[in-house]
DNA sequence: TGCACCGATGTTTTT
DNA sequence: CATCGGTGCA
């Protein structure tokens, strides 16, 4: 057992805790995940069957390289017998199993956010209510948030307060939306996010039997993350280790940061009151990050009035103080990071992968792209539009769900007509209506007597007939065929390629990539499983698989890129240098954010977490300029900066009226005093708002101080000087004359005459035109 | 029925 | 700027 001598006190007594509740208090970077994996390690050493053990991690990734960790202190065969994995995938693997009781199939499609909303435009679309007042964003969301508090349309009827808010939200129907939304999951055999959990109560609930086998099954049950539990998870949890009470939680309070998606903090603040004789262990000390980090970090999550009492500490090196830096622009911010980072890289033999790049939103990513790009910096973005996402893959997606389960009706929705074959709108409308009289599925109403009843027209009806042979074929092959053979099939029979190709874009050419890149994952996948017990690498693994991965679980392995992604994302991961890029007001904290005192402090730990991710060096960068919806707007300084205790920070910003200076690269600023930081607000109208300086201006510039003058776009100087009559030309358009121009700086516009006829007003920030002399 | 084009509209964060 | 739904024409 010598993998206890590898602890703290701390950590081992938390390991060696073995029956009885317990609770971990673990500070950022303070060896939680290492605890966790020698506590589970422990068990199985003490006798504990690994069948008898759950393991709820936050990602997937998480799952698997703790398991990795665990089979190597006690053998493979022990750790591949335990149930490890998020919430949402071990819940639905449960469901697979037991789903049936609630009259689920076991090839329940799993719909994401998207087929949701798309299920509830649909539908009150089809209750003919006003789309501008019941936005099917909005009631997916409200929707989300009764599953996790596990208010059901009964429970909803049954509660005068929620109905008269929605009245008073001028959403009177809002109940009928979310019944007719849960029957039309329930008739597509189909569960969203929250029905994983949600069902999971209702199976525990509704079937004592079920619950005491799964009691006796899990005896020993561990939770990460537990501060970003919901009162769904929460409930599973605390029916399933009831009997046995072997809980051990883990979670730090001040990383909670998924209030949001309905994580409850009181989870974590409660749980000495849910749980008799809970045993609790604080994990203080941090061995990422260097002392200024914690220290910052400490100064900044003081803030907060709702949290555990805990001091984090470090015997960490004391390191460097952490910069702070203004940019004009995001574009300038890009810049800043990419030539920063190519620096130090080069200075101090560094990999790309000992970089991250950290924002609030996933928008942010793009200015950090193209400047790594420029830079020939390998990167590679977690999060945004995953490529499961993207509609040439849920269209391939679709095809594939429909041959699992024909009831899915987003799927076939998404496909009977893509590529297009003749169905249309009204033909569409005929079957939903159909569907909804009858009880019937819309595939069931695609075969020839049940066709016959609707007023469809021959050619139509023929086209139906078309789509179902075809879809029952792909089913046949599924049967006897893997799920490389089936998905190619599919693409070529389905004339989604033929699409593609025929499209001829450049865009189509990647979307016709993207198909082979899925093409290629399948068959990785497929090999992949035929390595594991029980997985025989069917297409309905799959799906299952990509339905819940996070984009953080696909192993993408050796290559070296720097990583972007959103905060959010970050948690639980550590990098040795930290850029964290946008600290504005209303961006973060973000706009949506600053209601309530409640939402500024999840903010807050948000940037708690963020900063902590560094091990050595943390850069705060921010923009006096950033361009949001495609209008550059005014951004001041994030309250967090200010935050941190000024001791901690090295600040590479001067008083911005005092060295005013309308084209100074915003490089040149030297040291400032940190107390001036946001008591100067440039306002709408200054300067630097208006332009890039231009090159004649840029080369006065190098003369009073060379060195620092970064790079300054190569459009900068482009429209410049374009005037009224000239010939320019537009990479789609062609060539046209400028007829008038309006606007100053980058919101600079002119009407221009094409030759291909047709007058267009363009934004020359955008427009990229070539002048043509 | 299909497709090209227009204008309105919107942004935190994710399983 | 991106996306989506609506509109108007072939």
């Amino acid at each position: 057992m010598s993998y206890l001598e590898e602890l703290n006190d701390a950590q081992r007594s938390a390991v060696l805790h073995k029956d009885g509740p317990s609770m971990v208090i673990a500070g950022a970077g303070s060896g939680k995940t290492r605890v966790l994996t020698y506590r589970i390690a422990h068990l199985i050493h003490g006798g504990v069957d690994p069948f008898n053990i759950l393991a709820l991690t936050f990602t997937n990734k998480a799952a698997r390289e703790m398991k990795t960790r665990i089979s190597k202190i006690v053998g493979d065969n022990q750790a591949k017998n335990l149930w490890m994995g998020t919430f949402h995938s071990v819940f639905a693997k449960l469901l697979r199993f037991e789903g049936h009781h609630l009259g689920f199939p076991s090839n329940f499609t799993i719909y994401d956010t998207q087929d949701s909303q798309r299920l509830i435009s649909s539908i009150i679309k089809e209750m003919g209510l006003d789309k501008d007042i019941y936005k099917y964003k909005q009631i997916q969301q409200r929707i989300s948030a009764f599953k996790n508090s596990l208010i059901t349309v009964k429970a909803y009827y049954n509660n005068p307060e929620l109905q008269e808010a929605d009245a008073i939200a001028r959403k009177p129907r809002m109940g009928e939306i979310y019944n007719e939304y849960v029957n039309r999951l329930f008739k597509a055999g189909a569960m969203d996010f929250d029905d994983l959990l949600l069902r999971t109560n209702e199976l525990l609930n509704r079937f004592p039997e079920v619950l005491v086998r799964y009691q006796e099954r899990f005896k020993y049950i561990l939770v990460d993350e537990y501060q970003d539990t919901n009162h769904s998870q929460y409930l599973i949890v605390k029916a399933l280790s009831d009997r046995y009470q072997n809980i051990c939680v883990v979670g730090d309070d001040a990383q909670s940061i998924y209030s949001f998606r309905g994580a409850n903090i009181s989870n974590i603040l409660n749980f000495q009151r849910d749980y008799d004789q809970v045993a609790v262990f604080r994990l203080e000390q941090n061995y990422r990050s260097t002392n200024t980090i914690v220290r910052a970090a400490n100064s900044v999550i003081s803030k907060n009035k709702d949290q555990i009492e805990k001091q984090v500490w470090t015997d960490n090196p004391d390191g460097d103080k952490i910069i702070v830096h203004r940019s004009a622009t995001d574009a300038d911010e890009g810049r800043y990071v990419a030539s920063t980072l190519f620096e130090w890289k080069l200075n101090n033999q560094l990999k790309n992968g000992d970089f991250a790049v950290l924002y609030r939103t996933n928008s942010q990513s793009r200015a950090i792209e193209d400047a790594l790009r420029k830079r020939d910096i390998p990167y590679r973005i977690y999060g945004g539009l995953s490529f499961y996402q993207r509609k040439e893959i849920k269209d391939v997606l679709a095809y594939l769900r429909l041959v699992i389960n024909p009831k899915d009706e987003e799927a076939l929705m998404r496909v009977i007509n893509y590529p297009t074959r003749g169905i249309g709108q009204t033909t569409l409308d005929k079957l939903v209506v159909a569907a909804k009289e009858t009880g019937m599925s819309i595939f069931e109403l695609l075969s020839p007597e049940n066709r016959s009843s609707l007023k469809i027209n021959a050619s139509t009806s023929n086209r139906l007939e078309d789509f179902a042979t075809m879809i029952r074929s792909f089913q046949i092959l599924a049967e006897s065929a893997d799920a490389f053979t089936l998905t190619e099939h599919v693409i070529k029979k389905s004339g989604l390629v033929l699409e593609m190709k025929k499209d001829g874009t450049p865009e189509g050419i990647a979307r016709l990539e993207n198909m082979e890149e899925l093409l290629n994952g399948i068959q990785d996948f497929v090999e992949g499983q035929r390595e594991i017990d029980e997985a025989t690498g069917s297409i309905a693994e799959f799906l299952e698989d990509v339905a819940l991965a996070t984009d953080l679980d696909k192993e993408v392995g050796d290559d070296d890129r720097v990583a972007l992604m959103t905060i959010h994302l970050a948690k639980g991961l550590e990098f040795p240098y930290v850029f964290i890029v946008g600290m504005e007001e209303d961006l973060f904290p973000s706009a949506m954010s600053m209601n309530t005192r409640a939402e500024l402090e999840e903010e807050r730990r948000l940037f708690y977490v963020a900063l902590t991710r560094a091990e050595k060096q943390a850069v705060l960068t921010y923009t006096i300029n950033r361009y949001r919806w495609g209008k550059l707007i005014d951004a001041e300084p994030s309250r967090f900066i200010e935050e941190i205790d000024e001791q901690y920070l090295d600040n590479q910003v001067v008083d911005f009226r005092r060295n005013f200076s309308p084209y100074l690269d915003t490089s040149l600023f030297g040291e400032v005093d940190h107390s001036k930081l946001r008591t100067v607000k440039p306002k709408a109208g200054t300067p630097p708002s208006i332009g890039r300086p231009t090159e004649k201006q840029l080369q006065k510039l190098r003369k009073i101080k060379p060195a620092s003058v970064q790079p300054v776009a190569e459009s900068a100087t482009l429209y410049a000087d374009l005037s009224v009559g000239a010939k320019v030309n537009h990479e789609r358009f062609g060539t046209g004359v400028v007829q008038s121009i309006e606007g100053i700086g980058v919101n600079k516009k002119a009407e221009i005459k094409f030759e291909s006829g047709g007058i267009k007003k363009l934004l020359l920030k955008f427009a990229k035109l070539q002048i043509i002399k």
